[in-house]
DNA sequence: TCCATATAGATGCAATTGCATCGATAGGGA
DNA sequence: TCCCTATCGATGCAATTGCATCTATATGGA
């Protein structure tokens, strides 16, 4: 059987895409940490839930929003729960399940991150590439993703 | 004081960029566990090693190509080293180091990870993306790299 | 030479993650 | 109704990571 074997144009981008992604999440992690705020998984659930409105969400509903196991997000929610942050709801239809939803605190931690997590957005990307650049890099991004959507 | 506050287009493409290179990196690890091999880590190590050649490298050396805390490399090492994939020397100039080598079945572990790894590579990028579109997200990826060098 | 400081690498301990599994309810067919 | 299977979410335990610190050697200046 053959091997499939990428071409060097591919193993670059490849290359790029890894080590890029990752000093962008580093830089940012680090920048949060300095100010004595928690990881970015936080601001993405906390994202996800104001968005959501009042009607919250179900946990199994984060998990592909967030890209986190279902193990990571279960814990995930008690720690923003112990936190304040989140407040569980039994839900009347399904027995099963509960229903996730922001509290105010959980807003309020929201605005804060941004507010350092926006800042380095601009600062390490939107600083560094033209709007239509940006347009660019989106458009090619996108036709890696998962369900190979055109958007 | 003013908060620098990021464009509509740069937060999409950031999160189209940490989206995308978490499922890629996350399909390909599920392939790599799926064959029985060791995650993309150790494939990272082993390459520079292998790249170094006989001379292989010191610890502090492998730190920013692979972009691994300090103390990451040091215990992926001792694992590298209990499976016999590297082995370290003692070097003459510096009593406090060493230099890590890759032993004969570190690279032939090197390749068995290229098999599944560079086929995923192939697969997930290159057969989604033109030459010149690797040339042209490849570009746009190293506007965004740490020390932002021209290439 | 002696000391102060810097650098290389390892490690104890706490927090987080991964893996497997569990308990509980849903849902669907016989 | 009664199972059988699927889904939701939690959790015990092991592996990994993060953080702080430690040991040992190097280096430079007094």
């Amino acid at each position: 059987m053959t091997k499939k074997s990428p071409s060097p144009e591919t193993v670059k981008a490849w290359g790029r895409l890894m080590r890029v992604s990752r000093q962008l999440v580093e830089k940012t992690e680090d920048r949060l940490k300095a100010a004595g705020l928690p990881p970015l998984a936080w601001y993405d659930v906390l994202h996800e839930l104001a968005e959501a409105g009042e009607g919250g969400l179900r946990p199994f509903e984060l998990i592909d929003r967030v890209l986190l196991a279902q193990y990571n997000v279960s814990r995930l929610l008690a720690r923003l729960e112990a936190d304040g942050l989140v407040e569980k709801l039994p839900v009347s239809d399904d027995g099963r399940g509960q229903t996730v939803r922001i509290t105010p605190s959980g807003r309020e931690m929201r605005r804060r991150i941004w507010a350092i997590y926006g800042a380095s957005i601009a600062d390490l990307m939107g600083d560094r590439l033209s709007a239509k650049d940006l347009e660019t890099l989106a458009g090619l991004l996108a036709r890696l993703r998962d369900p190979p959507t055109s958007d």
